[in-house]
DNA sequence: CGCGACGTTGATTTGCCTCAACGATTGTGG
DNA sequence: CCACAATCGTTGAGGCAAATCAACGTCGCG
């Protein structure tokens, strides 16, 4: 159940089997049907979840009712609004899930604790939130300075194991293109 | 000298006269003339600073030699580049001085050594990255969903002081358009 | 003064959107 | 298990936002 995310923190800091057990005691296991909400526009987020089965969108509703995709989180990623968790204010975006999921979920007071408790943790998420920061200023970029096509590819290329499991509406939503519009990269793409 | 950065740690935590002097004596203070790089693209970036005085572009050139602007930093910002500081790895980005500044630098060896004697640096340092991460992301939602005007008048909006001080050129390239486009940006809104 | 960086404007082109129509696939209730 | 609805994908026509290219005026500075 906790085998995943006990690999996933390794991958940043070392924790051993006692100091896991402390770490893991505030999480609660949940499951989390198809189209469900963990979190809609206009709620407090006041937790953080561990993604160990499924798939989720991470998204915000423009003016015009347009979706912008601001992630998908698949098994092993972390998913919060990450602005409405910190300030305890109202979310611009909402988290749906796209496939039946299993999470962990740590509720924020719970969070705060292990920070005290434990400074690693404090660490933990420190190179958590600075490896997901890299991520999103390479995208930046490649939004600023980049097409459709090549964006499409370069998404395509740096989560494969994703994209096969999303339709080109959602991808479309992360790539800010209509979908009819991916739909003609593809086909240019196909025969070439 | 270092009024400015007390002041902008108090924003996030709480540190005593005496813990204020332990965390600022790895600093050091350095001049950079307008023009000047404090890191080229390729080189590997081993510091982050803060801005007294003055104001840098931290920017990315694409394969056509066209620059993205990752973000403007004048008084009150820290800059590096936090991918090539984490992973000692080439650049992909650098950074100028637009003007004659004033930064306070610290070398990446000596922040690990604070991390390490004061964990509420650690703390200081995640809220900070968080703080960061919110913003671009509100960032990276802009750009996909708005036009070039909504962009126009938002930089401008939360950038006032900074935005007063740009080139069209500049703003342009933080914007992800031509900087002809800006000037018909700035003439429409003009008479309007 | 003269040069280089910046800003403006217009003509043309291009990337992508919008709308609309239709086929394919998936899901669901009877 | 099938029928039918809903969702998804494809394609085309036309339009708009923004790029590109080119020309020219302005300003600051060595």
């Amino acid at each position: 159940m906790t085998d995943l995310l006990k690999k996933n923190i390794a991958l940043n800091i070392a924790l051993n089997d006692d100091e896991f057990k402390r770490f893991i005691k505030p999480f609660r296991v949940a499951t989390v049907q198809k189209k469900e909400y963990l979190l809609r526009e206009g709620e407090v987020c006041n937790f953080e979840a561990f993604v160990n089965k499924g798939c989720f969108k991470v998204y915000h509703l423009d003016d015009k009712g347009v979706e912008q995709v601001v992630y998908f989180a698949a098994e092993n990623w972390w998913i919060t609004d990450i602005d409405s968790f910190i300030h305890q204010t109202p979310s611009q975006l909402s988290i749906q899930a796209l496939e039946n999921s299993e999470i962990l979920l740590i509720q924020k007071a719970d969070k705060e604790k292990l920070y005290e408790d434990m400074p690693k943790v404090e660490k933990l998420f420190r190179i958590m939130t600075q490896k997901t920061h890299v991520a999103l200023q390479r995208r930046m970029i490649d939004t600023l300075s980049k097409t459709a096509d090549q964006r499409y590819l370069e998404f395509l290329h740096r989560y494969p194991e994703i994209a096969s499991r999303l339709t080109n509406i959602q991808i479309a939503a992360y790539l800010g293109v209509s979908h009819e519009f991916v739909s003609k990269i593809r086909k240019k793409l196909s025969h070439s």
